[in-house]
DNA sequence: CTATAATATAGAAAATCATCAATATGAGGT
DNA sequence: ACCTCATATTGATGATTTTCTATATTATAG
């Protein structure tokens, strides 16, 4: 692990957008391309290329291509990575209260 | 569950900005107030305002008013509900390839 | 009730982001 | 080699976000 601070807000950016959630939406049925995930959405190619490739750097997608057909899906290691890290920086280490303000 | 899109959104967005981030590593350490976290973070105290309010939001922060001052800690239920957001939007549930482009 | 201290809100400037049209790249097919 | 199709990149624009200064709100102390 030992993600930086940077790293981490690339991780969450996937989840950061109303159409990149819906992607997911899409992808959970499996492995979907490019054309199809166009069609689905309502998005310009470039747009949707744009979301795509927002979604392979945060690592919880992964494009494969074949020909010229884009293959994009879920990963699952990335998938893992991003509950360990939320997972972590919501662990609450200490629950003693030593605030520096009137108790 | 079943949160929209948008609530979805609302949730992570509380990730996708470094100083935030840097704000649930400080409150790992416990509930903190807010001069504590201005005194740590390099940020004037509208914009730390601000940000407290982004993560109020997303559920992932609870503030508790105790007189002038304002005591934030990260919610374990909220991070509940994120890591099941994400563990849910992940998923596969169909691994079979049915894509419409020549496989 | 006035003064002070902690936090929130309003408003504006700068940076980032989402989006599209136009164009480039790259991979087959003829 | 050329044409076509799928996707990526570029460049521009409008929307959103981050940040600040200035001001408002709220709570306590004197």
């Amino acid at each position: 692990m030992e993600l930086t601070n940077k790293q981490i807000t690339v991780i969450f950016k996937a989840l950061c957008d109303e159409n990149r959630v819906q992607i997911f939406r899409l992808l959970q049925g499996g492995e979907r391309c490019a054309c199809e995930l166009l069609d689905e959405m309502q998005l310009s190619q470039p747009t949707l290329s744009h979301h795509m490739k927002i979604l392979c750097d945060s690592g919880l997608v992964v494009g494969r291509k074949e020909g010229k057909w884009m293959h994009y899906s879920i990963s699952v290691e990335g998938a893992d990575v991003a509950i360990k890290c939320i997972s972590e920086l919501t662990a609450v280490t200490e629950t003693e209260g030593k605030c520096c303000c009137g108790e």
